[in-house]
DNA sequence: TCGGTTTACTAAACAGTGTTCAGTATAATT
DNA sequence: AATTATACTGAACACTGTTTAGTAAACCGA
């Protein structure tokens, strides 16, 4: 009797219908303004049944958390054919803001908003991936290291500090905050550009702490 | 005629009223769970009263906004008792993640949420605090360049690359995320404390970027 | 094939949100 | 005293996330 093994494959295809259909309204208005109404809509359920699949908003958005990581993961992986650990650390966090600059609404939902991460904290386990994403930067601040970077520096700290950094020019230039102080100042109208400068120049700054 | 001036004072009374009302909630249970019912319940109006003085929710946080950015630059007027500008620098630092720990809502509200911002946007004037306050640092990293520090390097890039250090670490930190990948990493359970020693790691990078 | 049970779904409601508007007392002016 | 302006509010509108009671349809043993 395979009817049993096609409704629960139909099941979870919807399943992964409502995720998509969110992860597409999410992208496109971002969080707030995607109403549970508005997926319901998209995949032409009612509201409630939305609640038959997830929990709540939350869960939604802590499924397409992990999609977003595996994603951001795939993004460092691919760099490991790059053999020298001071070009791949760059390499990184050019894929870093490259990931940002071309999936903000995904990046917030990793790294800015508080509720799904208060989805993992319930749950434990999870939050994998982002721990993965850190380790590699881990290895590699490490291996940076045995090659004579970074000398007398804790390679813990140092790498919460170019995370840090990261994410401070990921955050300033997704939020706008970067445009209003840079419009002033740099006659740099392509903000995208502009990051890539002050990344260059952060880099240029690591460079100089080869002993 | 003192009638129409005491009216005039009890108007602008009020309104002071609905802001501080509205800081307090805000400081409280933050940006999202402080609705405008509940600041007219403190202040004992109806709901309708506020958009009497207030324009809508945006206008408000807009209002908070000036404020924390005058208290941000307040923080820093201090700093110019310091001499040594490296010294300066450093200290605005700490004075920055300070100021970012004591007031994790006011600072989301000047440096996250996008709201208030685009009130900004279209006022076209505004934001001059948020200016000076990047004009500070501008300032002194240029006087970090003239006392051999940061050779060779653009002055604008570089402050944007601190601050977006600053800002990383802060809202990491604000937002949980450092906490989800500390607490198995570093055996630092005062997150505070590793803010603070990411933050010397940093400052030991950039002290070796002398001439 | 009938009757009972399970499954998949939904309409409607609840409690909350920001915001608007017609209406109402009170105060000021003519 | 009549009129106008001021300050305020109750009630509504259109939303939000979420819950619950109820309904058709499919399934299954007799």
């Amino acid at each position: 009797m395979g009817v049993t093994e096609r409704k629960e494959r139909h099941k979870e295809d919807l399943k992964k219908d409502i995720l998509s259909a969110a992860k597409e309204l999410f992208t496109q208005k971002g969080y707030e303004a995607t109403s549970i109404r508005a997926i319901a809509e998209k995949i032409e359920y009612s509201p409630a049944t939305i609640y038959l699949y997830y929990k709540d908003k939350n869960e939604i958005v802590h499924a397409l958390h992990q999609d977003g990581f595996r994603l951001l993961v795939s993004h460092f992986e691919v760099l490991n054919t790059v053999t020298n650990p001071f070009e791949r650390l760059k390499a990184m966090g050019r894929a870093y803001i490259q990931f940002a600059m071309q999936n903000p609404d995904i990046y917030q939902l990793l790294f800015v908003m508080k509720e799904p991460l208060e989805h993992v904290a319930n749950c434990f386990e999870d939050w994998h991936e982002g721990d993965r994403a850190f380790d590699i930067l881990l290895k590699t601040v490490g291996e940076c290291q045995e090659a004579g970077y970074f000398k007398d520096l804790d390679k813990t700290m140092l790498s919460f500090s170019i995370w840090s950094t990261m994410h401070g020019m990921c955050t300033l230039r997704i939020s706008g905050h970067l445009g209003h102080v840079a419009i002033a100042r740099a006659n740099q109208l392509d903000l995208d550009h502009l990051i890539g400068a002050a990344y260059e120049t952060y880099v240029a700054t690591l460079e100089k702490l080869k002993a």
